[in-house]
RNA sequence: GCGCCGGUAGCUUCAACUGGAUAGAGCGCCGGAUUUCGGCUCCGGAGGUUAUGGGUUCGACUCCUAUCCGGCGCACCA
């Protein structure tokens, strides 16, 4: 339990006990009161709307019922030293000594999960799936570190995640990048000349899959592709996966599960979600309206089974049958989905890129319609990124050859500046990624400015020949924190609540902006010392107040925490 | 045409704790500090009708609605 929540409950419970003391008919709405800490410019350590919640559904004046609840809880709750009546009725709190130093310890007690949240969740986090046929472009890294990221915050929050990649091994890109794989091994082979056609894939790296696969596999002929086609697949498909394993290992990035669609099919799956369905009446066969956008060429009225998903909410009826009557890949990824709620999970959670946005309608109806809307369905999309070099547009064109791969970046950028700058905005908004900007050591660069912080921390535990590990805790007696360091720990105060919101609202940016805010509280507090003599930490070699060790073990720790669930790492010295 | 996302300070940068108080950072600009626990910094200042109109609310950047601008998507592809 944090701050809030224990504070919270301990003055429901006080509200509750008192409510006809309080001339309180209606408590309902204690459940939408929030506590927190108050905007920075206020003077207090805790802020709560409780009086102007319950003011309205009483009927009593809130600054009237704030003065009541006021006088109530200086009474009952001693951790409170003063409590402030503020604008329209905010209850500002001032913890005493006594209750500073106890909330402080329980942060030192927990440390590497102070902030976590005790939930019990089960969820599959989908994210990169990225087609197997050729190794990661930039385009996946956002998706991928946002799905990473987002997994170990509600790791860190103790819910059970399933870091999920869907292998999209069917279907006609995947012939086509068999057929690529078999051309170059002809060329190898036999010094047949290859030719790029329209759908083959060009790049360099399939001649490196096509020369393993000739080295490996002696006895494989390769005469006609029909002869090898299942073999031959099987085989580069393993080629291009550790292409993309490779790629996504130096992004720090590790799923637990690998699901193939081709699996998927052979199982029989699809038929048996798709009989599922029609026995619930979602799926008819029928005639679908031709598109609405442009006018398709090869568009052709054929009855077919379609899923009716406009009645979950989709805006038009989707076909699960191709022409030649095989299945979509919308019909397997239902059996997909199908399956992930099979597995029992209570929250299935998909990243996709902006060009997949219309695709999330229909699929969320088709969880609906199979898990009679009893499963939390979520689809976060992340915006493009845009790069830039030197404050120029680097352009990424998907011409052959010409595409960024995550490696070209990673030769550039190190993985930790990646990281933690795929994730300093918000997944809705387009992301520009300067990666010379990245490589600044200076304020600019967020990254840089919160490993040095703990970099900073970290030398003044060297020179006391401290470890970050030691016990420490707070005598309340002795305890008077100045300015800096009030605001410090305020700061600090916040971070469960920052956890709680990104997990609830599953938007880990927020951590990197709140590490960021922490990182200029420290360095001005750090910085004050060059100003004037009092504030330095060290001298002589000794510590000047042993009190401000506090202060830097608190932000240690909390930086820590922080960086762990993005990722990345924090250097001891740099 | 339809759908999704965005529009916040001079800015091709963005936040705002799931409806709260005086809307905050960064860059740039102006003015100061600094022979140091660890240098690549620190402090202060100016800068806002939150795209626009209407609505809900004690209270709106946040919710509803209409309009404008930008991005992405609108297949039997994956």
């Amino acid at each position: 339990m944090n701050i809030f929540e224990n504070y919270l409950s301990k003055i429901s419970k006080i509200i509750i006990d008192n409510k006809d003391h309080l001339k309180l008919k209606n408590v309902e709405k204690l459940n939408i009161v929030n506590l927190e800490v108050p905007p920075s410019h206020i003077n207090f350590d805790l802020s709560t709307n409780i009086s102007l919640v319950l003011s309205k559904a009483n009927k009593i004046e809130p600054k009237t019922l704030a003065n009541n609840i006021k006088n109530l809880l200086l009474k009952k709750i001693h951790h409170f030293e003063k409590i402030d009546i503020a604008g329209p009725g905010f209850l500002n709190i001032k913890f005493s000594k006594e209750g500073l130093a106890i909330n402080i310890n329980d942060i030192f007690r927990n440390k590497r999960s102070y902030g976590s949240k005790k939930s019990k969740g089960k969820f599959n986090i989908e994210f990169v799936s990225a087609n197997p046929t050729g190794p990661m472009h930039v385009g996946h890294c956002r998706g991928a570190i946002f799905g990473d990221v987002l997994s170990n915050l509600l790791l860190f929050n103790g819910n059970k995640v399933i870091k999920e990649y869907y292998i999209n091994d069917y279907g006609n890109q995947i012939k086509n990048f068999v057929e690529s794989v078999y051309l170059r091994i002809r060329e190898i082979k036999f010094k047949e000349k290859f030719v790029a056609k329209e759908n083959l894939y060009p790049g360099n790296y399939i001649k490196e899959i096509a020369l393993k696969i000739v080295k490996n596999k002696k006895k494989i002929k390769f005469e006609k592709l029909d002869e090898c086609f299942e073999e031959l697949k099987k085989l580069s498909l393993i080629g291009s996966m550790n292409l993309i394993k490779e790629d996504l290992r130096k992004l720090g990035i590790k799923h637990d599960y690998f699901f193939s669609e081709t699996d998927l099919v052979k199982k029989n799956l699809v038929t048996k979600t798709i009989k599922k369905l029609q026995s619930k009446n979602y799926v008819e066969e029928g005639f679908l309206e031709p598109p609405k956008g442009e006018p398709s060429k090869n568009w052709k009225k054929v009855k077919r089974l379609i899923f009716k998903s406009t009645k979950f909410g989709d805006d038009a009826d989707r076909a699960l049958q191709k022409n030649d009557g095989s299945w979509t890949y919308f019909a397997n990824d239902v059996a997909y989905h199908s399956n992930k709620i099979n597995r029992n999970f209570e929250n299935l959670i998909n990243i996709l890129g902006a060009d997949h946005t219309g695709y999330i309608k229909r699929i969320s109806a088709a969880v609906k319609a199979l898990s009679e809307n009893k499963v939390n369905f979520n689809c976060k999309v992340c915006q493009l990124v845009k790069l830039y070099k030197n404050g120029k547009p680097f352009k990424m064109s998907k011409r052959e050859g010409e595409f960024i791969s995550v490696q070209d970046l990673l030769n550039e950028v190190d993985k930790d500046s990646v990281r933690f700058m795929m994730l300093n905005r918000s997944n809705d908004v387009e992301l520009d990624f300067d990666f010379e900007k990245i490589k600044e050591k200076t304020k600019d660069n967020p990254v840089y400015y919160v490993q040095y912080a703990y970099a900073r921390i970290n030398s003044i535990t060297r020179s006391l020949k401290k470890n970050l590990n030691d016990k420490i805790s707070v005598n309340p007696i002795l305890f008077s924190p100045n300015e800096y360091e009030q605001k410090i720990i305020r700061k600090i105060f916040e971070w469960p609540k920052i956890i709680e919101v990104a997990a609830n609202k599953l938007e880990p940016h927020k951590i990197p902006f709140y590490l960021y805010e922490l990182s200029i509280l420290f360095h001005a507090y750090w910085s004050k010392g060059n100003e004037d003599i009092k504030f330095k930490f060290i001298e002589n070699g000794k510590i000047k107040r042993p009190e401000s060790l506090i202060f830097i073990y608190l932000v240690a720790i909390v930086i820590k925490n922080g960086m762990n669930i993005l990722g990345v790492s924090l250097p001891n010295k740099m």
